[in-house]
DNA sequence: CGTTTCCATGGAAACGATTCCATACCAACA
DNA sequence: TGTTGGTATGGAATCGTTTCCATGGAAACG
């Protein structure tokens, strides 16, 4: 691809490999001391030096370097957010929110991908911790045991979010999934669901646990069976979603209802129905944890648990502002929702479900 | 939410406000320079200096500060990575695939999120130099203006990635959207469809701009209609891809079929042509540029134009770190191709597409 | 045994900002 | 006029590393 070298057609400053703040003081006649205060806006400064700095940092393109002043003055204006798996839209949202959110603070995020694995969250929290940031948002995994109980020892303000880890006390912001899961199993037990199949999140994780927890109550509540067969321990990613609904259905007595703990296994238990020739909706209820735009498009529509993404990363935001300034703010833990929609429409009589039908 | 405070069960460091490589040092009995040695694996020392730092670094949990090395050193071992849209899955993928090569490498990623407009991606570009990344991998927006020169100027490392910029002498991995629109383009030409609706991305994006003259030239060869009101100026965003199919269903002579330039237009014309109640591969033919692995998933599926995501972040890393040696690697072109599924199977004869519905 | 070579080491100077402290100036007051 | 007080300024220390340079000792060579 051919492109034209860049020309200069303009006054740009002469190659300028590095400019720092003495060419600018030197530049505006004034010493580095005052044309630091000029330029972090100490009020102590004349109109006349903040008039030469400001012309001089315009004329040489002057960027302080970031790096030295964070190390001067232990503030680096930046924050970390650990999430677990930047490709399942429900993290994409929230990247996106709580960079938005902290970029109208004045703070930069570093983003890092846990992927699910526990080393991989160590090593990004390490790099957090070495690069200083000014505090972290985490969707944590695991227990309490490797980096992350540094965030403890270190005093480095921190906030969960999604998730939590039993035994640290740090604050966080986390969906209350107990009141959208009692909703999905009543309302498929309404329709005349007994076998209920669960395809659940892994146990190393809070939210994993608390909607495992919440499913089990729920469906002793609603005097459904408690067939521990019914549940699938998945990781939370689209292939055990796939793998989750394969076992179900090889069941002797397999489920007529299934519910997904996130959204990525809903995409893989969806895939697999539709390959199986399982009409959701029609021979098969579905419902998943987590409201995607574009569940709502599929067809049937899928019928979702949702929680506001939104308000989870402002809130996170706001919650790590105020421990960066020294409070101790409370746990907010968020509303879930049934929204009912047609995937979950079907009842138990349908034929294709009773028997069971083995696949391979 | 009561949780128990961190207990001491095994020996840790005492507060630890900050520990520095002079205490480490102190600790072993040895000089902060042969202390900095160790560390980072110079040559230039002896075991018995390898086994006592090494034994303080443990004991004092010691971590370096990433801010002095990357000062004193002027590297940062980390990149940048701005991209217009986290939430778009195409993007959120290319993250995940340039953070996990990236790490590979011994580099972190910084990501930044351009929303599509020119001044956040101006403010992220200056927050990336301010930082002094190592260097920077974007999706560019606009023209050669604003901060995007001093990636020039200031030689940062750079590569561009899905998009380019003209005029600007950068090296970068794109996606040959010629070959795979113009497949599109033939595949609905042979159905028998003569007009052929465009919902364009932005002509401030060199994608936009390639894909829109891609289509003008296949449908010119294929002796389509080249009537301009067929094609509809998009953003990216899911809500002109609504606004795109309303405008186009509007027309005295509407298209018979679609063709969306990226995934988040395609969900938005999805998702109004259900509340229309228009079927799609059947009253009207869709296909959409950008495969989403849930696209399959759709019912009808849809026919997209695919390329390969993980090739392009990978080889964009692996030019960058060619950069950053000093090299000057040549760019790449990836190929796209059509993948044909059911939401292109309709043809023009279908009823509801022949006469203009107006709606509102 | 004397000289050269090599290697491990420590002192100290950077890196580029912020910030403490002392100073010089000017206005205001007694 | 002499003291006070406030304000703008520059010099210099500092943040936590890396790295240059000089040094001392041991090994290797003649």
């Amino acid at each position: 691809m051919e492109t034209i070298p860049y020309q200069h057609d303009e006054v740009t400053p002469v190659a300028a490999s590095t400019i720092t703040i003495k060419d600018v003081a030197a530049l505006a006649g004034v010493s580095v001391a005052t044309a630091s205060r000029v330029l972090s806006g100490h009020p102590a400064t004349s109109p006349d030096a903040r008039a030469s700095v400001a012309a001089a940092v315009t004329e040489l393109d002057y960027r302080p370097n970031a790096q030295a002043r964070a190390l001067r003055s232990t503030r680096s204006d930046s924050i970390g957010l650990l999430v677990s798996d930047v490709r399942n839209p429900f993290f994409a949202d929230l990247a996106h929110t709580v960079e938005q959110a902290a970029l109208a603070a004045g703070y930069v995020t570093l983003l890092g991908n846990a992927n699910e694995r526990k080393e991989q969250q160590d090593r990004y929290l390490d790099t957090l911790i070495s690069r200083r940031v000014d505090g972290i948002i985490v969707a944590p995994l695991g227990d309490g045991s490797g980096s992350i109980r540094q965030l403890i020892t270190r005093e480095i303000p921190t906030v969960f979010v999604d998730r939590t880890v039993d035994g640290l006390d740090i604050p966080s912001v986390t969906t209350d999934s107990e009141a959208g899961i009692r909703q999905a199993v009543q309302h498929l037990a309404a329709a005349g669901h007994t076998r209920i199949g669960y395809i659940s999140g892994p146990q190393a994780t809070s939210t994993g646990r608390d909607r495992f927890a919440a499913f089990t109550r729920a469906v002793a509540d609603s005097g459904l069976s408690q067939d521990p067969e019914l549940v699938y321990f998945g990781d939370y990613q689209a292939a055990s979603g796939s793998a989750g609904v394969h076992a179900l259905l090889q069941l002797n007595h397999p489920p007529t209802a299934l519910l997904a703990a996130d959204s990525l296994m809903a995409v893989g238990a969806i895939a697999i129905l539709h390959k199986l020739g399982r009409r959701i909706g029609t021979d098969i209820a579905l419902i998943a944890f987590d409201d995607i735009e574009w569940f709502a498009l599929l067809n049937p529509a899928l019928s979702v648990i949702t929680h506001s993404v939104e308000d989870m990363g402002r809130i996170a935001v706001d919650m790590l502002l105020q421990v960066i300034d020294g409070a101790q703010p409370e746990s907010v833990v968020l509303p879930s929702e049934l929204i009912v929609r047609a995937s979950s429409s079907s009842n138990p009589t349908s034929p294709a479900s009773v028997t069971s039908q083995r696949t391979n």
